[in-house]
DNA sequence: GTAAGTACTAACCAGGAGGTAACTTAATGA
DNA sequence: TCATTAAGTTACCTCCTGGTTAGTACTTAC
């Protein structure tokens, strides 16, 4: 119930650039699924084809160009193993770690909007 | 710091749907936006001209289509009223207001993100 | 030498999201 | 009579997202 930071109107603008700016970072068909996939198998040896099977339907060429995005915005952190064949392994980062409550609410809110959809 | 609802691949696999389902229902460029200004002015007489000029950068198409989409899903309430012209009045729902823990994550995300990226 | 595994990349394409501008309908007031 | 206002709608266009299919570079195993 906090009134007056949503109510200000400066406060507001702001509100909304924030927004934006995550719906920009965030936004899209797989970048939150490729997050949450990160989330819950953190200091797992994530590697691009293990990513690529588990993540249902998501193509090759999209996951390494939302991965890119993602590592460019410090989320996601991409690390060579010199194995044979060299496999890469991407792990969240800390600071994406601090994506959790965005993945939560709206986790949250599905779960609920199913069930006053579909009775 | 819950770890077994998370980690629970049963109770994972209905999280990526129920997060699917909220994209689904929530992205896109203008749904959220949406839904901020009319959480924002809950019970103002949020006309379609003045939500049309109050959020920058909507054209009447998109701001019809997405209201429409929104009301279809119980967020948005749609009122005729009886002036001259005919004005409607569009508010949010009850229903509508549980998007408020989306929204103040993705403005806290936002706000953070903005800090760490560009210093 | 060839097949398979890993991590991509390139080329091509379709659909849809979203932008722009003009038009509609109905009532009112000058 | 003409302009104005509110709430859309329609037609048209563009660009981006994302899908599909191949192909590449490298290394090891057979």
């Amino acid at each position: 119930m906090i009134k007056k930071p949503i109510t200000d109107p400066e406060v507001c603008t702001g509100n909304i650039r924030a927004m934006t700016d995550a719906l920009e970072s965030l936004g899209g068909k797989w970048r939150l699924l490729i997050l949450h996939y990160l989330l819950v198998r953190a200091d797992e040896n994530n590697t691009f084809n293990k990513i690529e099977k588990d993540i249902e339907g998501i193509s090759a060429k999209m996951l390494s160009k939302e991965l890119k995005i993602l590592e460019s915005n410090l989320l996601v952190s991409r690390e060579v193993q010199q194995s044979s064949p060299v496999t890469v392994k991407y792990n969240i980062t800390e600071y994406g770690k601090q994506v959790r409550p965005v993945i939560a609410a709206l986790v949250n809110w599905g779960l609920a909007h199913r069930m006053e959809v579909f009775q």
